[in-house]
DNA sequence: CACATATTTGGAATAAATCTAAATGCGGCA
DNA sequence: TGCCGCATTTAGATTTATTCCAAATATGTG
């Protein structure tokens, strides 16, 4: 929890477990614990899961409110200013119980989108 | 490709596969060709890949535009009514390139409700 | 300390998806 | 029609992500 509080990357599952082990120091965690904490985590409502088509999922701790713009290339998850999202009226809504809406945009991360621009200098 | 225009319920992979080979008709596919097809139409823009947390990615062809709603107990996705979704200020957009936007509700589906429902006659 | 309960662990097991190399199908054309 | 090259398909093995499990370890309580 520590870790994902401080680094806003949204890790993978398998970067965290890495990341708590690499330097030599005591308090290490085997996989099947940083798995196990990672789902009661997000259990709790302490964090969020972020799945992403074709990749591992990742993980963010539930800072302030913010939507998620993924890469269509390198498949990285950022964050966006949080705005408010209109609700769907009711009538579609019909008796599912509504817990919470998720923005999600798609595109070119900005390092990706220059190195596209490198290799396609003319348009199309 | 005719099964996912068929069937609006956004089936998993292996769904699709094991519907298309059921009965005993001729035209079966295999595995790899059903992932491959699959993959193909998605890059073609064809079908949408939705990526569900913990479970199989499911697919839907894309008819009209539609928001998601993804049931947190039974993790099946349901289309919504299509609405206008604001954007993100340029200013928070950076050089990303935006190519989609995507809304996804979660929530209990109508039959997870009320299951849990009669499960818990009270509140809480 | 002795015991009960809770957590962690490594490794095996499962699930989803991809890869691969061989097999098959298909079109053109002499 | 028969042959060739190219594209697609296939079965199975492989990889990757995640979960399961039973043993080991830690932790709390009196």
């Amino acid at each position: 929890m520590a870790f994902l509080a401080e680094h806003h990357s949204h890790p993978t599952a398998a970067e965290i477990f890495h990341a708590l082990n690499r330097n030599g120091g005591a308090p290490r965690s085997s996989r099947a614990t940083t798995y196990n904490n990672l789902r009661d985590l997000v259990q709790a409502g302490l964090v969020r899961e972020v799945a992403v088509e074709g990749r591992a999922a990742r993980f963010d701790a539930r800072g302030m409110r913010h939507h998620h713009f993924i890469c269509d290339r390198c498949g990285n998850v950022e964050d966006l200013q949080w705005f408010s999202v209109p609700r769907p009226g009711l009538k579609s809504l019909g008796n599912r119980v509504l817990r919470e809406c998720e923005l999600i945009f798609r595109g070119l991360c900005s390092r990706c989108a220059s190195q596209r621009a490198r290799r396609q200098p003319g348009k199309k």
